[in-house]
DNA sequence: TTAATATAACTAATGTTATTAGTTTTTGCA
DNA sequence: TGCAAAAACTAATAACATTAGTTATATTAA
């Protein structure tokens, strides 16, 4: 019945575009019509004002990263699925800025889609560290601390909060070294799969 | 001379409270300059718009929380120091969420200013690893995983990106212990090209 | 095939904010 | 006492978000 102009799917991506290029201060609904040949009110058809556009775009980028951190972790445990879940982690937030940004910035993090996705991210985090050999509370420690290092290091490395000319990349194995080997020591237990190289 | 008025400290003082009260987003000219009982214009006398204020503002948070952390290392050495540092730069987050979020928002992080104001705090912990063993490109790369621990953690508690009903400081002291653990493992084993695969 | 309806996209209008230009006022010093 | 510097002001403009109300089109039903 309508006139089928544009979609959400495509708005999103649009706009997950710009935010990736422009930054997240970029994303505009001016910015974001103008790149879709729309006039800026046509936008409300689709999303509720600027709040409901970051809104879905924290929703959609935590299902880009959880796709791809569980598509890192299949078929592996232990030190080795961590560090591919870390690795995938990094690697989504470097070539996605501006959407792993919004991740982190919904308007209402309490808001039921962006719980229930950060949700299904902690419980493949939860299968992790189980399969690791940490349960319960324990778990969630460990999990948090992981979170933790991997955002942390994300965002500093994109707000250019690492300022020294060091191999960022040796930075970060080491980094991830030091959580697993902390993490061990603390579950007082050998390691799973054979530790450190 | 001029008509004695504002003051850039009192301005920047209100400016962050405005910040660590209403979020980073509720600072604008137009809040500011209804706090101060002024209108938007005469705030250009002191700052270079809005852009400026946030650089101010940028240096201004990296300069507490740099008093601060010398304040909590001074007299320590070793994992004490590196504990106390790390709970005051959470305690820091946690009591001035605007204005720490500034520290690592500025305009420009390659201006001059807020670069030699991050060096001061890269300086003190050169100096708090090299007390604690790490030398040259090992200390470096520790302090980039130290900062990633502990802004990961407080940015992450801050969005609340934590969500569940778990005790946040028995989660922090988890992870610091996990991080120094880890290191001391590092330490212990390839100090120089410690290669990973 | 045509008419009705739902809805996307539009124009017009309003309020907020940042910013610039130009004016007024006040303070400290000559 | 008067002058110059600078802070604070008014006025004006532009960009953006948002709302209200209108137009146009695609699908469905007659």
């Amino acid at each position: 019945m309508p006139r089928i102009g544009l979609d959400l799917t495509i708005l999103l991506q649009a706009a997950a575009e710009i935010a990736d290029t422009q930054g997240i201060e970029g994303l505009s609904l001016a910015t974001l019509a103008k790149k879709l040949n729309v006039r800026t009110p046509s936008l409300y058809n689709h999303v509720d004002g600027l709040p409901g556009l970051r809104a879905k775009l924290s929703v959609y980028g935590l299902e880009q990263l959880h796709a791809k951190l569980t598509d890192a972790a299949v078929g592996r445990s232990g030190d080795d699925a961590i560090r591919a879940f870390g690795e995938a982690y990094i690697a989504f937030a470097r070539s996605r800025p501006g959407l792993y940004d919004l991740t982190l910035r919904a308007p209402d993090p309490h808001a039921p889609e962006v719980v229930q996705a950060g949700k299904k991210l902690v419980d493949l985090l939860v299968r992790l560290m189980n399969g690791y050999g940490l349960e319960n509370d324990d778990a969630l420690h460990a999990i948090r601390g992981l979170r933790s290092v991997l955002h942390g290091f994300a965002s500093l490395e994109q707000k250019g909060g690492f300022g020294l000319p060091l191999d960022l990349d040796k930075s970060f194995r080491l980094l991830l070294d030091a959580f697993l080997a902390g993490i061990h020591t603390i579950r007082s237990k050998a390691p799973v799969d054979g530790g450190q190289p």
